[in-house]
DNA sequence: CTCTGGATTGAC
DNA sequence: TCAATCCAGAGG
């Protein structure tokens, strides 16, 4: 995984399309912050996708007094209904921001968590911003991955072709690399599997190995 | 206004 | 395995 052949930032077209599929092609894409202190980042090698009619993404709500969702822009969410290729910043648990980009056309509240990459551009300017010298534990996590590459919540809507924060075209990861399994600390649509890594990737968050193993995509 | 519950991390 | 520790969203 130390290929690194970043090309043009990928377009609109990219992010249209079955979001799962998405979320899966991103891996290996490379996603570079360019900082006052100097360009981070890497290629991306764990994701998970958020869907329309999927009670676990921040777009989806219980509908009061019955027992189903519905999508519904909220202050918080709103990027989500933003176009394909945006961004979608946000917090959780106190002091730790998750990064997402939004997919699907305008309107149709789709995104992609972004929650590991492989520490490749500024590793010792994101070893100051998380304070620790591994490179294991650099950006091998949702909220590890935007303090190390410093996204703040200011960049929740940006344009991810163009601008500071980008993701960049790479060569696809082939098939046998790929672990497909369920999300990580969702309570609702626990069993979906919706989350992708490199197989042989020292920088994802978790490995699976018991019975929440879905297993290599064929 | 009050209440509930996290798309986490790091220490034990 | 578990606490830290705060806000978004819902309901009164």
């Amino acid at each position: 995984m130390t290929t690194f052949c970043a090309r043009r930032p990928l377009p609109r077209s990219f992010y249209v399309g079955d979001t799962v599929q998405i979320a899966r092609a991103l891996l290996g894409k490379v996603l570079i912050h360019e900082t006052r202190e100097g360009p981070c980042g890497g290629p991306i090698v764990e994701t998970e996708a958020y869907l329309r009619d999927d009670p676990a993404c921040h777009a989806v709500l219980r509908v009061r007094g019955a027992d189903c969702w519905e999508a519904r822009m909220t202050p918080r969410n709103a990027p989500m209904f933003e176009p394909p290729g945006t961004a979608y910043v946000y917090r959780v648990y106190t002091d730790h921001l998750c990064f997402n980009i939004v997919t699907q056309p305008e309107g149709v509240p789709e995104a992609v968590l972004i929650r590991a990459i492989e520490p490749a551009v500024g590793v010792d300017l994101m070893r100051r911003r998380r304070g620790v010298e591994s490179l294991k534990a650099l950006t091998s996590g949702p909220a590890k991955l935007t303090q190390a590459l410093a996204i703040g919540r200011s960049l929740s809507g940006a344009d991810l072709r163009r601008g500071p924060l980008r993701v960049l075209d790479a060569p696809a990861v082939p098939d046998q690399d790929v672990v497909v399994t369920t999300r990580v600390g969702v309570r609702l649509a626990a069993d979906k599997p919706w989350r992708f890594y490199i197989a042989d990737s020292p920088y994802v968050s978790r490995r699976v190995t018991g019975p929440n193993k879905i297993g290599p995509l064929q």
